[in-house]
DNA sequence: CGCTTGCTTCGAGTGCACTCGAAGGATCTA
DNA sequence: TAGATCCTTCGAGTGCACTCGAAGCAAGCG
């Protein structure tokens, strides 16, 4: 596991607004200059090459640039894409539903409403999962402090 | 996935001193009537009779009790370690860590400091992990005011 | 010029946590 | 006493998300 460095994400592909907006040094290299090679990118984010092409055969990269050889370019947007799929592997969704995301994105601007119904049920579940792992944050608290307890009993005896 | 009705789970087997109290009808049968057979504690729990029996070989169960015919015969307290159990899983935390929690309280008290420290740890990295999930919950927030406003916008035109 | 990196396609392997089925027998309940 | 439930052991299958290797070839770079 060797980094994603990246955390800030910007909405990806349809919607640059704000690409490079509020985002002073979060890219390797500035705007303009982002056309890194496979190995650079498998270095940036922990992935591995063979993992990043298996992304783009499954659907899970929208669209990643070439050279005029063939050799993929990924840019700037693309880290942030990957570093947003990152985020979301972290609250387990399953793949496939990153990849009926990323099918959204690719369709255009009507899909809007759908993604934003995604990423609002999306919400609710993480929100869910925080609560559950409060919850067993307090059953952890618990327990702890029984053999906090037991342990200075026992050292008074 | 049917059940894990049951919430709150108190220490386990090398410590009873809480078992019967502040719960008050937490447990489908009352303390003295609680063995149950394979098939109520899948219904239980909604964990599968396959599940339960390979929790117990690979060493997850603390012991469960037998009748004079061999057949299992799970108490309150197993039900309570089956809670625990699940919100550890909620976690992530590998079964084999839940394992090893297993073995040290097979052993004795003389591991209640080690048990400390491993439910500290899993403390440590829960929170972690809740950080990383409202991390992700404010990334999800932008997206989806982005696609509010993007269709505000849209209406207005 | 040679080495490294990249491309494709293919298919197999890994690790985890189950999950299931079957054989062959014992026990429980109505 | 019949049918449901339980036991054991064994081994295979599932689903997910990678992960790796190899073949065979094209491109980049020092």
């Amino acid at each position: 596991m060797g980094g994603m460095t990246l955390t800030q994400s910007s909405p990806v592909s349809t919607d640059r607004l704000d690409a490079c907006v509020a985002a002073p040094r979060l890219h390797p290299r500035p705007h303009g200059e982002d056309r890194y090679t496979i190995s650079e990118v498998a270095a940036f984010t922990g992935l591995t090459a063979h993992t990043l092409r298996w992304y783009e055969r499954i659907g899970l990269m929208p669209h990643v640039d070439r050279s005029h050889t063939g050799q993929r370019r990924f840019s700037n947007q693309d880290l942030d894409w990957l570093a947003f799929v990152g985020k979301l592997r972290l609250t387990g969704m399953p793949v496939a539903d990153m990849v009926r995301y990323a099918e959204l994105i690719r369709v255009g601007e009507e899909t809007f409403e759908e993604r934003q119904e995604l990423l609002a049920r999306t919400r609710r579940d993480v929100l869910n999962r925080i609560a559950e792992l409060q919850d067993t944050v307090a059953v952890l608290d618990h327990k702890i402090s029984f053999y906090a307890d037991a342990r200075k009993a026992s050292e008074r005896a």
